[in-house]
DNA sequence: ATTTTTCACTAACAATTGTTAGTTTTGTTT
DNA sequence: AAACAAAACTAACAATTGTTAGTGAAAAAT
């Protein structure tokens, strides 16, 4: 055990990822090439394989890593208690649009190329999903029963709200008309306050 | 072998596009094989270039058909001047809300695999997807003129609006805990009559 | 009945894909 | 300086890709 364990290496391979993540967006996962990949990172294809086991490996952790950073933060907000259901609601949809802004790359290859993950992968991904869908409705559900949202389907909501933050892919092609505060504030008055009852 | 049913190659090719918007939304365009595409319809891969030209013009035809009818019921709603402006935009979003419900495999072609055009129809498409946005924020910037819109950022809104609809994907897969009306009327309700003054 | 057109077939092509094997270079530890 | 591990390289593989050429059969037109 010679070599500080996996310091360079993990910093690599974490290029890697990003790079991956960049290019897995813009081209899609199935025409991006190792080779296109390789040329990113600055090296001959084969030498990726000194880090990453395979293409599909790195599919994975992108989706897998986005996916625990927003249950991660479903849990905390659950847990407050402070908070009132339409205050929830409100610190989910702004992390959402957070993540949209400042992680673009690996929360669309999650959006729009998880489905290229083989089984089992593809299907414990779809479930978290789902999962996640199921919590937010509850939170929904609390605040209408505790009186500060007013009465809708709480599926219809939550599918809506998770959808309507995928616009931002567009405003990060076109900066300039809006800044990302602006943008941020009258999507949130849009879609929460409009729900204040 | 011969011939199956087509009486009408007009009828042999929409069956192709048909299959083929199919099939690219569900695997995606690029690992969407001729070889999977000839399958679908029941022939070999090799006999569809009697009926298309390339496997491109297939996603061409199929993003500026969808293009095309997204335009057409701008237009018609442009002209209605019996409308108010928060009327109008009703009409655009509950427009949009069904052609992602019946028309799914087409819609979101033309939403995720447009990318995969060649020059110059995605520079075309792109344009006319600007164009088109440009529209209706002077729909909504006439309506908070006019006074049934209250004051937002109509880029912000646009933006909002077009993606929000992009959720009825996941009602898709699982139809049953909400039918397609009770869909459209929840977010009609939360996407429209939140932005009354 | 004969010609013409339509359309499916088989076979094959050049290019590209992800990945492995084996070797050499690089940088660090002893 | 010698030894060692990490990570780059070249070369090659089997499989798959979209597409073309050429042939024969069925339908439509004459």
């Amino acid at each position: 055990m010679g070599r500080i364990s996996g310091r360079k290496n993990g910093n690599r391979r974490e290029m890697i990822t990003l790079a991956a993540a960049q290019l897995f967006r813009e081209k899609g996962f199935p025409s991006t090439g190792m080779r296109d990949l390789a040329g990113e990172v600055g090296v001959e294809a084969a030498s990726l394989y000194n880090h990453i086991r395979s293409k599909a490996e790195l599919l994975q952790e992108i989706c897998f890593r986005v996916a625990n950073d927003f249950n991660a933060q479903l849990m905390e907000v659950e847990a407050n208690e402070t908070l009132t259901g339409l205050e929830k609601l409100e610190a989910i949809v702004r992390f959402h649009i957070q993540m949209w802004i400042n992680r673009l790359d690996e929360v669309m290859v999650t959006n729009n190329e998880s489905k290229y993950m083989e089984e089992p992968y593809n299907g414990t991904f779809l479930n978290e999903r789902r999962v996640y869908v199921r919590r937010l409705e509850q939170v929904i559900e609390d605040g209408m029963r505790k009186g500060n949202i007013k009465k809708v389907q709480p599926y219809a909501v939550v599918l809506t709200l998770m959808s309507a933050v995928r616009g931002i892919e567009f405003w990060h092609r076109t900066k300039k008309n809006i800044s990302a505060e602006e943008l941020e504030e009258n999507m949130v008055l849009h879609l929460v306050k409009g729900l204040k009852k």
